[in-house]
RNA sequence: GGCCCGUUGGUCAAGCGGUUAAGACACCGGCCUCUCACGCCGGUAACACCAGUUCGAUUCUGGUACGGGUCACCA
C-alpha cells in the first residue's frame, strides 16, 4: 500500500472546539502512526462567518499540542479557480446543472419544520433556457446531480457499510451564487488533489458522505478510505447529554488553557476519549508514545461524555510530575502579580505544587493567605485529634510565647518547637498542629501544614494571626 | 417526521460465543502518629428490553425502547 495522508481541514471559525482537536488529532496520530504524511488545509469558503485572525488560532493550537503538519496550510478561498473549473468538468459530463432557483422558491419547498429540500426543478432546463438566463445575468448556483434510484454504499474504517437510498440524496450545490464552492464540493476536489488517502472527520458527516463517494465516482476518481469519529458529548443539566457546546463550560482549547489547563494534559484527555490502546492499560501518554500505539482498530463507535473530573485529575496529575523549575515559570508570576513580598510565595508556590488541579484556581486556594477570613470556632473541632475549642485555646495561649521566642523562623525549627511543646505539655502532637494550623489559616482546607503555613505567613504575620485568633475564642 | 448511527457501572472504557465482566475518574471506607492534599490498601456500582441462532450469548441476527446525527447558497 502507497503512503497514507491525512489532513485536518476546520473552517476558520476564531476557536478550537474541543471535539475539533481531537479530529485533528486523530487523524495526525493516524498518518503518524503508520509514517504517513498530515496536511492542514483551512475551509474558509464561507464569506459571511469569515473571522479576521481565525487561521493564527489554528495553528497556533496544533503548534502548543504537538500536531505538527507536512503539507500546508492550503487556503480555499485561494483556490477558487480550481473548484469552478472541476465544477464544469461535471456539468460537461452531465453530473451538475446549473440552478436558477429563486430563495423564495427554495424556501417555499421547506415544511414546517424547516426541513426540506430542493426538488431538481431546474434538471430538466433547456440549454436555450440555461443560456439565456446566463445572458440576462440571473444568479445561479451549480448543483451535482443525484441518482434517481439505487443505493451508494461505502465501507467506514469505524463504523462498517453504510447504505443510503439514493432517494434521499438532494441534488445539492457545488458553487454557490457568490462563485465560492460549498464544503460538499470542494473538500472532495482538495482530498482528490492533495492525495488524501484517509479522510478523517466527526460522524455528522456519517450519512453525507455518499453524496461525495458519487462525486468521486462521477470524476473517474478512486474513493479514499473514510474514518469517521464519534461525537463529544455534553453532560445537561437534566441528565441528558448533547453535543459538546459552550453551556457545558469551557468547550475550547483556548478557554481551556485560560482556565489554567496544561496542553499536554488536554490532548492526553482527549486522545482517550474515543479511543484506547489496544493490549494495554497505559493512561498516560506524550504526543511521540501516542503515534507509536494509535490505531484505528482502537476507535470507539459510540459518542463520548466529556468529563471535567477526569480532565482535572489528568492535569493534577501533569502538574504534579513538572520539573520545579517549569513548574515555577508558571506558578511564581501569578503568585507575585497576587501578593505583596512580606509573603513568602516561593515556598507557598512549592505547597502547591503537589495540590493544584488548575492552575487558574490559584488564586482562590490562596485567598487565606491575602487576607484573614472570618474565623468559624468549629473548626477547631477534629475528632481523630479529639481537638475542642477550649484545648486549642490553651494550646494556642502557651504556644505563643514560645513562637515569640523563636528565633529562626523556618520549617524545621517551627516543627521541632511544636513536637517539643507536645512532648512536655502531653498533648498530642496532632491535635497541637490543628490548633495552630487552624489559627493561623482561619479556614479548614489549607495547601499545607501547621509551620509549612507559619513559615508563608513570616513571624510578624503569624504570631498576630494567632494572637487574633485567641481574642476570638 | 424520513433516513443513518449508537447502547457494558454516574463518566471514560476493555471484552470480539464459554471470564469471578478488566482498568481509570468520581464516590465511600481504612492506613499514613502535622491537617487538607499526595500516596497506599479496600469497597459500592454495568452488559437497555424482547425474540431468534447455538450445547452455550455481553459478544451473532431481527425487532422494540432510548439516545445521537442528518435532511442549508454552514462547514
Amino acid at each position: 500500500m502507497s503512503e497514507i495522508k491525512t489532513r485536518f481541514a476546520p473552517s476558520p471559525t476564531g476557536f478550537m472546539h474541543i471535539g475539533n482537536l481531537r479530529t485533528a488529532l486523530y487523524s495526525y496520530l493516524l498518518a503518524k502512526s503508520q509514517g504517513g504524511k498530515f496536511v492542514l488545509r483551512i475551509e474558509d469558503t464561507d464569506q459571511v462567518r469569515h473571522v479576521d485572525g481565525a487561521e493564527q488560532v489554528i495553528i497556533d493550537t496544533l503548534k502548543s499540542t504537538g500536531i505538527e503538519y507536512d503539507e500546508g496550510p492550503y487556503i480555499q478561498s485561494e483556490r477558487l479557480g480550481i473548484y469552478r473549473e472541476y465544477a464544469d468538468k461535471l456539468i460537461e459530463s452531465g453530473h451538475a446543472y446549473y440552478c436558477f432557483c429563486t430563495p423564495e422558491r427554495l424556501e417555499s419547498l421547506k415544511d414546517e419544520k424547516g426541513i426540506g429540500g430542493y426538488d431538481g426543478h431546474c434538471r430538466t432546463l433547456t440549454q436555450e433556457d440555461i443560456q439565456k438566463n446566463l445572458a440576462e445575468g440571473k444568479p445561479y448556483v451549480i448543483r451535482q446531480k443525484m441518482p434517481d434510484s439505487g443505493t451508494t454504499s461505502y465501507v467506514d474504517e469505524v463504523y462498517g457499510e453504510v447504505s443510503i437510498d439514493n432517494s434521499e440524496l438532494r441534488d445539492q450545490i457545488m458553487i454557490k451564487a457568490d462563485g465560492y464552492p460549498t464544503y460538499n464540493f470542494c473538500h472532495v476536489v482538495d482530498d482528490y488533489l492533495m492525495g488524501i488517502t484517509h479522510v478523517v472527520r466527526g460522524n455528522e458527516y456519517l450519512t453525507s458522505t455518499p453524496k461525495y463517494c458519487l462525486l468521486y465516482d462521477a470524476f473517474g476518481w478512486e474513493r479514499p478510505h473514510y474514518v469517521h469519529l464519534p461525537l463529544l458529548m455534553g453532560k445537561d443539566a437534566d441528565g441528558n447529554v448533547s453535543k459538546l457546546s459552550k453551556r457545558h463550560g469551557a468547550v475550547s482549547f483556548q478557554d481551556l488553557i485560560g482556565d489554567g489547563y496544561l496542553p499536554e494534559a488536554v490532548v492526553n484527555y482527549i486522545a482517550l476519549l474515543g479511543w484506547c490502546p489496544k493490549d494495554s492499560n497505559q493512561e498516560f501518554f506524550t504526543i511521540d508514545e501516542l503515534k507509536k500505539s494509535f490505531s484505528m482498530e482502537g476507535l470507539s463507535k459510540s459518542p463520548a461524555v466529556f468529563d471535567y473530573e477526569k480532565l482535572k485529575w489528568f492535569n493534577s496529575e501533569y502538574i504534579k510530575k513538572m520539573p520545579d523549575d517549569e513548574y515555577g515559570k508558571i506558578v511564581m508570576p501569578i503568585l507575585e502579580k497576587i501578593f505583596s513580598d512580606n509573603i513568602n510565595i516561593g515556598k507557598l508556590s512549592e505547597l502547591l505544587h503537589g495540590r493544584l488541579i488548575t492552575f487558574g484556581e490559584i488564586g482562590e486556594r490562596t485567598e487565606f493567605v491575602l487576607k484573614r477570613l472570618d474565623m468559624d470556632n468549629s473548626l477547631y473541632i477534629n475528632k481523630k485529634n479529639k481537638t475542642t475549642p477550649e484545648l486549642c485555646k490553651q494550646i494556642l495561649n502557651e504556644c505563643l510565647p514560645l513562637l515569640e521566642n523563636l528565633e529562626s523562623w523556618d520549617n524545621d525549627s517551627l516543627f521541632a518547637l511544636l513536637k517539643e511543646y507536645s512532648a512536655s505539655s502531653g498533648i498530642k502532637a496532632g491535635a497541637v498542629m490543628w490548633a495552630v494550623r487552624i489559627a493561623v489559616a482561619r479556614q479548614g482546607i489549607t495547601p499545607g501544614g501547621a509551620t509549612e503555613l507559619m513559615e508563608v505567613f513570616g513571624k510578624n504575620e503569624s504570631i498576630e494571626r494567632i494572637k487574633l485568633a485567641i481574642s476570638e475564642l
